[in-house]
DNA sequence: TGTTATATATTCATAATTGAATTGAAAAGG
DNA sequence: CCTTTTCAATTCAATTATGAATATATAACA
């Protein structure tokens, strides 16, 4: 019988393709991943990986465990889950996911009046746009813009976030406020590039429009919403961020660039843990009290 | 993230109600157990078993947990099985489970054989009259009197054993010998305890007895064999066995005691790996040329 | 009410595993 | 063609896990 473990690292690798690569992602050292492989194929009988010059190339026999492997990760999360929702304590570990917009400029006052309320937990913040996977439980809260598609989720609407189109006085008074949606053609127009969050709620409003729409594209949102607020050009952001600077105007209103819904989602499995269940009802509920019209 | 191998010291110790039980079966030490079930618990914030003066009781989050562990148990055996499968070497270990009266009796010479002329394998032979699990690979080849049921299993019948009724000379002398069917009633007979293999045969060729038909019963099949060449009462007895003791004598020929089928079983995938093709068909062929009329 | 048997917990020396640092080797970039 | 980067492999000191031996507690039984 083989080491179990070994398992995890065998798909690390499987995963990323290089002990180098694999190391980073699940934080055991590229010497101990590297000895993992060479254990698990000693007490397999079989080679799983051809060891190359730019990183770990899985042989076929890699390809045929893989399966297998994989469901040993599933069982594992399910234990991971169960075994959280069977918790009843109090105190101890929430992680939770949310856009880094949401993160950055929505969450901090409410974690703050949760480090203050429930002095037991304690809170691991991942900003991240992709998606995490609460089946795997990566998080255990996740507050996303889109309803997740995924079974045995829990998801409630909580707010809409509504959103304007934005510029800086200074910029508009050096190249003119458009007047409609076919006049912004010529604007700096800034907007995200990967993300398709602001192209679907064109979409959803009537108005073709693709990527090369922008002409600055940024992934990081934050940094999006800082250089509009630096005065590059005309941008699309949440009324309740927009409004805190004094600066930005917004123009086009009668535009309806659409809302974003707010989700809190958790997995079923957790709603049975009282302190995941805590902080959830935490979340849900400052979040819904703030104004984001 | 929690360490998987305490899954398996959490299932071993499930299964058996106490950490000196598990760790008699598992080869881990009850020291070493018992530090395993609490860093899971630690891991996972939950209490798994309450200890007791009479062992661990399950707690119910235990419970809940171990659909979802025996789940992972299972990945692994389909991870070994595979694995097992695509291994080519012809060097390596092969574990084969028999009933006891096989392999004291009849495998000895196959295996002094086996040992001669391959010479690059190892052999763990098991024998056991409980049938090993072959899905769960605690054995690789099983030779078996019973057609597996199994799926996912594949076997030949590869001879039968026939039987006979026998009994030691002196016993006769001093006993008589008996002329029918019924006057067997007022002998001692000699058969096994737990195991329905004899009362099967009767069953089939139309005699209904049950257990207390046999005076002496015995569930080690070889003791019971030499209890009957000792002379202690008449017994049933392969013909190829009884045939080897000059004071056992056959009596009651006329009667159908039925034959018994010589299964050769192994897992499907294991048919692709080149070690255990090798001693399989090794095991076929030489058991099968052996007369045992 | 001792005695025995069978549990789990603890102690401690030993064995196994780990990662930081380093080496070596090959590909990518200028 | 040289430099830089990016791999996997190796070395070694420090940590961690393990089991033999032992202690401790409790149920069963005479």
């Amino acid at each position: 019988m083989f080491d179990w473990n070994l398992i995890r690292s065998f798909l690390a690798i499987l995963d990323e393709g290089s002990l180098a690569a694999a190391s980073r992602k699940s934080g055991i050292s590229q010497p101990t991943l590297g000895r993992h492989v060479d254990e698990l194929e000693a007490s397999l009988g079989v080679t799983l990986f051809q060891r190359g010059r730019s990183g770990m190339v899985p042989a076929p026999a890699a390809l045929e465990l893989a399966e297998s492997a994989r469901k040993m990760e599933q069982a594992s999360s399910a234990i991971s889950l169960a075994a959280a929702g069977a918790s009843q304590q109090v105190g101890g570990v929430v992680r939770i996911t949310a856009s880094d917009i949401v993160a950055t400029y929505l969450l901090p006052p409410v974690i703050a009046g949760l480090m203050r309320d429930l002095p037991e937990v304690e809170i691991e913040l991942a900003p991240s746009n992709t998606v995490e996977n609460l089946l795997r439980r990566d998080a255990d809260i996740a507050i996303r813009m889109v309803r997740p598609a995924q079974n045995d989720l829990v998801a409630r609407q909580i707010n809409t976030f509504e959103m304007g189109i934005y510029a800086d006085m200074a910029y508009l008074q050096r190249n003119g406020t458009p007047r409609d949606f076919a006049s912004l053609g010529g604007h700096a127009l800034i907007g995200y590039d990967r993300s398709d969050l602001i192209l679907r709620g064109f979409a959803e409003q009537g108005y073709k429009v693709d990527r090369s729409f922008f002409r600055f594209r940024c992934d990081n949102q934050i940094t999006a919403f800082e250089v509009l607020v630096a005065g590059a050009g005309i941008g699309f952001a949440p009324n309740a961020l927009a409004r805190r600077h004094a600066n930005l105007q917004r123009i086009l209103p009668e535009i309806p660039v659409g809302g974003l819904p707010m989700w809190l989602t958790s997995h079923r499995e957790l709603r049975t843990s009282r302190r995941i269940r805590r902080v959830s009802d935490y979340f849900g509920e400052r979040l819904a009290a703030l104004d984001l019209q």
